[in-house]
DNA sequence: AAGAAAACCTAATGCCAGTAGGGAAGTCAA
DNA sequence: TTGACTTCCCTACTGGCATTAGGTTTTCTT
């Protein structure tokens, strides 16, 4: 039974040849991924990669599944606390989103942009974020059942406000400054501001 | 003096390779685009090309710019007309923008992501967006004079917090409905309300 | 130690961006 | 009209890429 040392080791450089790719296109782009790069770092010839890899596209697929598996895992101790203050919660939750994304520039991008050409996430690796989505209705719900939001906040369109504020504070702050720190990035920081407006905006009604 | 008449020509070839090259990367996406593509639908080989433009980052910065300009026109009519009702004219222009960036998806990537590895628009194709971003401070300087907004809108931060919410409305269609009509945009639809919740975010104190 | 499976290789195909250098055609001055 | 000059477009080429085909070495199991 120990088939699986070799198992092992083939999901060792599975790893190893993702984290190479994410270093290549930090430097070359995300667009500007190349196998023969990825290769040559990972001290292999081009064709051994696709022993790992059917194609560039699978590799871009196992990095926005990778991305859409960490930017939930970042979410997860918060979605955990939603019972007790919602709206503290959330603008923690998304400070910590938008961290995450500017420590994981590639993955981001992959995430909030479209930037290779016919690169399509397949079902599989699209489906957590789905269940993302969910997670953040619901933390919209919550906050709703607490008195803190008006009941529209947690319908498809309040949803898709919420989601179109926070992209925006990332997006801007992936095209302008990619490689800022957290705390200085000049959008990352309105991150709460954000938040504080989609709450003011979908204020409960006085005396209800 | 009929020496501009092989200007003209010249021109009118390069404006034939621009339009062919947002054809293609219609298609292909912004990264795909291929100079020998391009050559082949215009009917000329590719080296040809290189008498019109010296490299393709060289049409990148052309179509940046063309970018540039096209949506700084959109909304040279409105910003004329300031001087009436602030609030209502930068919801119009609001308006107006994202029906041009939906109907100019290549061009829109261009402006809002980063879409091509390597490529950074030279300052004088750049330029012209700083002048946008004056245009838009000053559209909110008139409704804060107006009473319409608090002065703080109107700061850096202010100014950075509308852009992040504007492009993040274009950046959700352009990733999630690239191809969808404005009017049924699932984001687009929402630049109205987006643009309310920064106006209430923003409202002038009561008796001031 | 033998044999199977996995991992890696070389060689090749058909793309691409960009360069070098040459020939045809338009333009201008006389 | 002729000759010189410029512009345009071409073929040929270089070096890079993703991917496939098919063979060789390494590794693990029995």
């Amino acid at each position: 039974m120990r088939e699986d040392r070799r198992l092992r080791r083939r999901n060792e450089t599975v790893q190893e040849i993702l984290d190479t790719a994410i270093e290549v296109m930090a430097e070359d782009g995300v667009a500007g991924l190349s196998m023969a790069e990825v290769a040559r770092r990972v001290g292999v010839r081009p064709p051994s990669l696709y022993q790992y890899f059917p194609s560039k596209m699978a590799i871009y697929d196992a990095l926005f599944e990778r991305g859409v598996r960490e930017s939930a895992d970042v979410l997860e101790p918060y979605s955990a606390r939603l019972a007790e203050d919602p709206r503290a919660v959330i603008v923690a939750g998304q400070q910590a989103s938008v961290a995450w994304a500017m420590a994981n520039p590639v993955l981001a991008q992959l995430l909030y942009w479209r930037p290779v050409p016919n690169f399509e996430p397949t079902p599989q690796a699209y489906e957590p974020s789905v269940r993302l989505l969910e997670v953040l209705r619901s933390a919209l719900q919550a906050a709703v059942h607490a008195g803190q939001l008006a009941a529209e906040a947690a319908d498809d369109e309040g949803v898709a406000l919420y989601t179109a504020l926070v992209s925006g504070v990332i997006s801007q702050q992936l095209a302008n400054e990619p490689s800022a720190q957290v705390e200085e990035g000049r959008f990352a920081r309105l991150t709460g501001m954000a938040v504080d407006m989609f709450f003011r905006y979908y204020a409960p009604r006085e005396g209800e």
